[in-house]
DNA sequence: AGGATCACG
DNA sequence: ACGTACGTGATCCTC
């Protein structure tokens, strides 16, 4: 395998770093947010290149050879800010202590350095990763040069990988034309000039069609539209300039060897010095990890022992007894711990031992059911990572003495993608564990007596064990423990009881609905290879964008950024264009529907008829329910050829489906919220609150509110809940931008309490950093804090709508509890098979569909009390289909 | 593995 | 000048 070298842009990372985080400082009052961000990035890279050589490059600020051709170049960059200035000469320090070369060199830029670099280790063979978030370092990028984009999202940095195939299908060029491109369009932030009126859009469409500058030249009574042609013409001479400014040069004087920037230990006691003089805590956990002999620092991390698991082999039975007689009313914790294929229990009786019980040995899995459930009946408190697959294997009875540990993480911040034990103990034990995939391979079994296995194992359980106090005492601080008892942890039994119900699918009837779609799609098929007089794949967005706006010429804009966009919407303006386009449009429904519902539901149904999905509780941000494994909350509705798939949705024999929705509950919480008199008063008249919006916002009386000023309304309601903005509400509308302000700002003046309540909830968010349902729920939102204008505008409209929708999402939790136990109560034998947000199908025989809608309607209704009615409409049939 | 597309609330 | 509605999951394609 060849070597590689990973050069860094010094003040581009550095810069990233320092707008992508908070504005950081240690007890001293020292800025270290830059600092921190550069070596957390720089660490991340080194991991997953894992290069042998690295360098970082800085610029000298001084004149550049640039500078002595256009005086003005960088003549518009705003000084870096005090406390990042501040920064610059501890962070050199720090890379020289870890034994990271930094290289500067008078007179060239760090992009210099990094192309003489890059090229002088390309042709010895070694592979190049730059590091660095400046575009322009893309001209170098080649076989084996590779450049990596720092990204910020929702508060983590990710990286883009850059090769010459995305910088092709970004700019349409190779990495010189892509020069050209810059002399074309100049650049702002360098102060390059271009050619004036040239744009990126002109820039990266002429050069795609003729290659360079030289040639646009010859070719330059073809240029269209001419008033490029004029510009380019005329500032020729200009454009030349700005690619030689714009041009990386490769041959900058340095005095350095590949040799002599190998990546050695960079955990050196020399740079712990440092980072332990700023104070960065989790660089130093990050030293004291990788095996440097510093002391590690005691960031508030508790002990966890190293127990080995006493394997109960379910050969003797009177093993397993003594284990849980030892646990009965104590503090324990049950983990389900899967290795390639196979269950075990872990068992932790306090800190002190941990009992490991094979599933597969068990003659019979109810013994364990029952031991677990006695064990919850004696006083236990039973600390769980993942309450839904203990109960998805033992199905146990409901009881309070179960705690899931993960669901109490999630609830203090429901962003993380995983609450698994390395997670979990990373995240509130202060430990750093390997995770599952790091230690094992997926298809070996491991043997008992393999030490890694036996302190994966036993960590999973005292996870549970030891991080639950932490975590309640989160939870309490703020304000959710109240939250988690008597809302999530009875939501999870009745998540449990949905997948174990399952929902009623008719097989044949969805096999040859299939068939019926595949006869359509055979024929759509054969007319678009027809009009498109070539066979292509019309599921390949490329192929089709190829033949729709090459070769057909149709006008369409780029729009992603691997080409043009097919999305329905842009395809939905050109209908009449061409006899494809509605062809295509027409094939991607009945392809949809035959893949992913007709061909997709089939595989999940089992031998009971039934489809037994998953439904999660950890993965939203707001505190909805997720369905995977079918997803069966998205079962097509608005329009009748999907929604025919609802009529093969059945009942069991004997039953009936109920099915009760919530109206417009988002927009009842948000009148309760807002505390709008005239929304209120909207909800208690019981009238249609779009049309009595539109009244409003169009001053016209109600009685003469026409469709589209009512369709218009619903659309500014819409908007308001997702958090308003105009450009939004103009293309959901299709009107201007300009008229959906003034939509929006007569809807604000109607319902000022509304304005107030969003205001507020923008303000709340920057405060604390987080929004909260009218239960208590949290939303984080990091976005706000983010240097990035687009991120920060996202943040405001995630914290108007996280408390809306989230606050729905409580009160459909609490209802399914009290349905489910007024059902209980009442005798009654019907179940809730499936949640859709808003929305309960519950399965009930025939003989209980009166109780079963009056007292759904009622517990849904009665679920949370508001400053307006919930209104809950409740329809019967037997099929989905006809229950709407 | 990630993006594009499209199904739902 | 920027480029957007909020929240999900499955499928297919492309790398």
């Amino acid at each position: 395998m060849s070597e590689k070298i990973l050069l860094i842009d010094g003040y581009s990372i550095l810069n990233r770093a320092y707008y992508g985080l908070p504005a950081l400082t240690n007890s001293r009052h020292e800025p270290t947010g830059g600092i921190y961000g550069f070596m957390n990035i720089m660490y991340k890279m080194i991991d997953q290149e894992l290069p042998q050589y690295i360098a970082v490059a800085f610029d000298v600020h001084e004149p550049t050879f640039r500078h002595r051709m256009y005086p003005d170049y960088k003549g518009t960059r705003k000084p870096m800010p005090d406390d990042l200035r501040a920064q610059v000469p501890v962070l050199k320090e720090l890379l020289a202590a870890s034994g990271i070369r930094v290289i500067e060199c008078p007179g060239y830029e760090a992009d210099d350095i990094i192309g003489t670099l890059s090229r002088s280790c390309a042709e010895k063979g070694i592979k190049v990763s730059i590091l660095s978030g400046d575009r322009d370092l893309l001209q170098l990028v080649g076989e084996n040069v590779t450049q990596f984009i720092p990204k910020t999202k929702n508060g983590t940095t990710t990286t883009e990988i850059y090769g010459p195939e995305e910088l092709r299908a970004l700019y349409g060029t190779d990495p010189k034309g892509f020069i050209d491109i810059k002399a074309l369009m100049g650049d702002s932030s360098d102060n390059i000039p271009g050619v004036p009126g040239v744009g990126e859009k002109t820039a990266i469409a002429l050069i795609g069609e003729y290659g360079s500058l030289e040639n646009i030249r010859d070719h330059l009574d073809e240029i269209k539209p001419s008033r490029a042609q004029n510009a380019i013409r005329e500032h020729f001479d200009m454009a030349l300039m700005s690619r030689t400014l714009a041009t990386i040069a490769l041959d900058a004087p340095l005095d350095v060897e590949a040799g002599e920037l190998r990546l050695g230990d960079m955990y050196t006691p020399g740079a712990y010095e440092i980072i332990g003089r700023l104070e960065l805590k989790t660089l130093m956990k990050k030293f004291s990890e990788s095996g440097m002999n510093a002391e590690a620092p005691s960031v508030k991390q508790t002990s966890i022992p190293d127990i080995v698991p006493v394997v109960c082999s379910g050969m003797d039975i009177g093993e397993i007894d003594a284990a849980f007689e030892e646990a009965a009313g104590r503090e324990c914790a049950v983990c389900l711990v899967e290795l390639a294929g196979e269950k075990r229990l872990a068992l932790a009786v306090g800190t002190e031992k941990v009992y490991d019980i094979r599933l597969a040995w068990m003659t019979d899995e109810e013994l364990l059911k029952a031991h677990i459930e006695a064990l919850a009946g004696s006083g236990a408190s039973i600390r769980t990572l993942d309450l839904a697959a203990l109960l998805r294997t033992f199905d146990l009875k409901e009881s309070e003495a179960y705690t899931d540990v993960s669901i109490g993480a999630y609830l203090l911040n429901p962003l993380k993608n995983s609450y698994r034990y390395e997670d979990i103990a990373r995240d509130y034990l202060g430990t750093v564990f390997p995770a599952a995939e790091e230690l094992f391979d997926k298809k070996t079994v491991p043997s008992d007596e393999d030490e890694k296995y036996r302190t994966y194992f036993s960590r999973q359980a005292l996870t549970a064990l030891l991080a639950w106090p932490r975590i309640e005492e989160q939870l309490s601080q703020a304000g959710m423990l109240g939250l988690f008892r008597d809302v999530e942890m009875p939501t999870a039994f009745r998540l449990h009881e949905m997948e174990k119900a399952g929902i009623r699918v008719n097989r044949d009837e969805l096999a040859s609905y299939s068939r019926r779609l595949g006869d359509e799609i055979e024929r759509l098929e054969r007319t678009i290879y027809e009009l498109a007089g070539e066979d292509f794949n019309v599921n390949s967005p490329r192929q089709l964008g190829e033949i729709l706006f090459e070769k057909l010429g149709l006008p369409g804009g780029k729009k992603t950024k691997s080409g043009y966009s097919t999305a329905a919407d842009v395809l939905e303006k050109l209908r009449d264009s061409h006899p494809l386009i509605p062809a295509v449009l027409e094939y991607r429904t009945y392809t949809k529907l035959r893949s992913t519902y007709a061909e997709g539901l089939a595989e999940y149904i089992g031998d009971d008829e039934r489809i037994h999905g998953h439904f999660l509780q950890t993965v939203t941000a707001t505190g909805r329910i997720s369905s995977a494994d079918p997803n069966l909350q998205n079962i097509p509705v608005r329009e009748e050829l999907g929604r025919e798939i609802r009529k093969l949705f059945i009942p069991a024999e004997g039953c009936i489906f109920v099915d009760a929705d919530y109206s417009q509950i988002e927009l009842r919480v948000l009148a309760h919220f807002s505390g709008d008199e005239r929304l209120i008063a909207a909800y208690n008249s019981a009238e249609d609150i779009h049309a009595i919006t539109a009244s409003h916002v169009f001053h016209v009386p109600l009685a003469e509110v026409t469709r589209y000023q009512r369709s218009a309304a619903k659309a500014v309601n819409f908007g308001i809940v997702y958090g308003e903005s105009a450009f939004g509400l103009a293309e959901g509308l299709g009107i201007s931008r300009k008229e959906a302000n003034s939509y929006i700002a007569d809807y604000f003046a109607t319902y000022p309490g509304v304005k107030q309540f969003l205001d507020r909830q923008v303000a709340d968010a920057k405060n604390n950093g987080f929004v909260t349902t009218l239960f208590g729920r949290r939303r984080p939102v990091p976005e706000l804090k983010s240097s990035n204008f687009m991120q920060r505008q996202f943040g405001e409209r995630v914290a108007m709508n996280s408390p809306i929708q989230g606050t729905a999402a409580d009160i459909m939790k609490m209802a399914m509890i009290a349905a489910e136990k007024a059902l209980r109560e009442r005798g009654l034998a019907a179940r809730i098979v499936l949640q859709v947000h808003d929305e309960l199908l519950i399965e009930a025989p025939l003989e209980e569909k009166e109780a079963v809608c009056a007292l759904v309607r009622e517990t849904m209704a009665g679920a949370a009390s508001l400053r307006v009615p919930l209104e809950v409409s409740v329809e019967s049939g037997e099929s989905w289909y006809e229950t709407k």
